[in-house]
DNA sequence: ATGAACGTACAGTTTTAACTTTACGTTCTT
DNA sequence: AAGAACGTAAAGTTAAAACTGTACGTTCAT
């Protein structure tokens, strides 16, 4: 646990608590492959979930037992993923990291990051090549049999924008928090 | 390309078709990560898409030059995720698969899959957690420090909760449709 | 019933990714 | 300006996964 703040408690209360925290941890931890970070990234994050004060790579490399690399770049990946942030300490040397305290942005961060980039990615191969499809539909219109394949082709290619295109509005709409007029936050009474 | 429908046609439009669907493929399994599956099942899932037949195992082990346990493996994956069916054919002895034509379904179904197995796992921890912590504080009413700490944990707890709540009532959205309400599949004029 | 065809477990191998150690560039202190 | 503290690149090592070949159980045809 090496949390400093609970130094002073008694053995039993100490040990009980960090049994609580450690299934959530491990709970976060285990789970957090389908944001496609590994286990131990997880479980820094899930460690990172507890504290109450941003923490720093050593802090970190003592409580995980990790290597200060391993720690560095696991904190790196967790950032570029805005799990959690940069913290500005008074007068600190040592970079300070906190969780993201906000799920919701958690989540919606996720998908503008890794799913919009996915999206522009595939859209730019579908259009290029249904372009090309479309140019070799021109210029064989005379045979009728590749004509039939080809236009299955184009046929499945456009079906295939029209779903990036709602994914990317359902992204949208997640990340302006349109999202909550249909899904709200809290089930009001 | 390995494409029986294609063997009549000139060898320059097989080849510029061969490339045009090649692009497509390799994004589309590029991108399947973002599903938790690996590059190589993307890949056999990008093949499968432009076929407009049902494949057999041996097929795909030819088209993809891997072996027939990985096909076999990377089917199930697959199926499991319900990007591909099993498809009965008439007289056919071999397995037939086929890929979900209908990506709306596929994300949700994906949802549905692996997300809520997540947020039952974590809300299960996260519950038993909480009661236990809550016991702590029951138990130490008498020590400001300990309930100082124990009342963030609890407090952090509950917002795990509420957040997995909505994210569940999120994926209800996608799995019933109602999402369409708010992203509708076409953005009409 | 017997045999052939098929899909998958299993064990072993290769490839990939995670991790550690060392070394280096930067930044801050004095 | 010099030195110490810090975070990260780079190279090397260890651990994990992807993949293959073989062997096995099932199913279907005869």
């Amino acid at each position: 646990m090496e949390n400093s703040e609970l130094e002073q408690l008694s053995e039993e209360a100490r040990a009980r608590l960090g049994k609580a925290r450690q299934r959530v941890i491990e709970s976060i931890g285990k789970n957090m492959d389908l944001y496609g970070v590994t286990l131990s990234i997880g479980h820094l994050y899930g460690n990172m979930f507890f504290r109450n004060e941003p923490v720093t790579l050593d802090e970190m490399v003592e409580t995980m037992g990790l290597s200060k690399t391993s720690i560095s770049t696991g904190m790196r990946t967790l950032n570029d993923l805005k799990m959690i942030h940069k913290v500005w300490g008074k007068g600190v040397r040592k970079d300070l990291y906190k969780v993201e305290p906000d799920w919701y942005q958690t989540f919606s961060d996720f998908f503008v990051i890794k799913w919009r980039k996915s999206i522009e990615m595939n859209l730019q191969s579908l259009q290029k090549s249904k372009r090309e499809i479309e140019a070799l539909l021109d210029e064989h219109s005379d045979n009728n049999e590749l004509q039939e394949i080809l236009k299955m082709d184009v046929e499945k290619i456009v079906n295939a924008v029209e779903y990036y295109d709602w994914l990317d509005r359902l992204i949208d709409a997640l990340e302006s928090g349109e999202i909550f007029k249909l899904v709200p936050k809290t089930t009001n009474p």
